[in-house]
DNA sequence: CTGTTAACCTGAGTGC
DNA sequence: TGCACTCAGGTTAACA
């Protein structure tokens, strides 16, 4: 479910009542996610205060006053609800942080495909932080950037701005509309794409994930801001979901393919 | 090394 | 109503 402007806007959602707050106790219901909640994160997590809450690509990172850190990773399907402490409590609510406000941080996701770890502050970095590329919303990410790490590369081009290693928070909907909006078929070999084209889509990219966090985020089934409302986003796409149908730009009917797994949607008359 | 595929998991939707 | 099947916003481990 969430790529970078869901998580962003489940951040800017979280933080104004977590910030300062002390966690006073710890719930795990199902260890079992991604990785599994090590069976110590309670007493890792209880009696710690919240001093910041930061996103690094689609991961969150709550810091604590000690120095120790927990990253979250929502997933598919991952939620993280703000909800008073006696909440009742529903299938797939995996995990509670209660605060010291009478109000609890709770972490929902039905396939468990997310994440909730421990980043202690003995560790300077993590595995699955470090290797991750530039924030598109950074200086450190242009098209000269993605120009130089495509070349004599045969991967689709879609399939090279998926990669978190290249670039993070671009995932299956963000892509297909920056591809859109650059001109760029998904198909293409990524080494093949040209300076020009790479520096349209990294404006693109830019663009699209900047108007979805103003939007809210997408919500097509289970995205839900950290208070439960939707975002808007859907009703911003041209290309994502809507196979079969005319272009809103040249009328082309919207042609779909599959790209590493992934459906991929592209108009043949805006994409070359 | 690069590139592709299967796997993790549940729920919603579709077609018979 | 039930069953079989497909698909879903992410990521990585295991392959070729």
């Amino acid at each position: 479910m969430p790529e970078l402007p869901e998580v962003e806007t489940v951040r800017r959602g979280v933080e104004p009542h977590v910030l300062g707050r002390c966690i006073v106790a710890v719930t795990v219901r199902d260890a079992r996610l991604r990785w599994p909640v090590p069976t110590d994160f309670a007493a890792f997590a209880r009696g710690q205060r919240i001093d910041a809450v930061s996103r690094r690509g689609k991961y969150l990172i709550f810091a604590l006053n000690g120095g120790d850190r927990i990253i979250v990773h929502l997933g598919m399907t991952g939620r993280v609800l703000v909800l008073d402490a006696d909440h009742p409590v529903v299938k797939h609510d995996h995990l509670d942080l209660q605060l010291d406000n009478g109000r609890l941080l709770r972490y929902h996701d039905p396939r468990r495909f997310g994440a909730v770890l421990p980043w202690p502050k003995a560790e300077a970095g993590h595995v699955l932080i470090d290797a991750l590329g530039p924030e598109p919303l950074s200086d450190a990410f242009s098209g000269d950037y993605l120009y130089r790490r495509s070349r004599n590369k045969k991967a689709a081009v879609k399939t090279f701005v998926m990669d978190g290693q290249i670039v993070v928070g671009a995932g299956n909907i963000y892509a297909a509309e920056s591809l859109f909006h650059a001109g760029i078929r998904p198909t293409r070999a990524a080494g093949r794409v040209t300076r020009a084209e790479y520096a349209r889509l990294a404006d693109a990219i830019r663009a699209v994930l900047a108007e979805a966090i103003t939007q809210g985020g997408t919500t097509l089934r289970d995205f839900a801001g950290a208070d439960g409302a939707s975002g808007y986003f859907q009703q911003d796409l041209y290309v994502y979901g809507r196979e079969g149908q005319p272009c809103r730009v040249c009328g082309t009917a919207i042609k779909g393919i599959r790209l590493g797994n992934r459906a991929s949607c592209w108009c043949p008359g805006c994409q070359r």
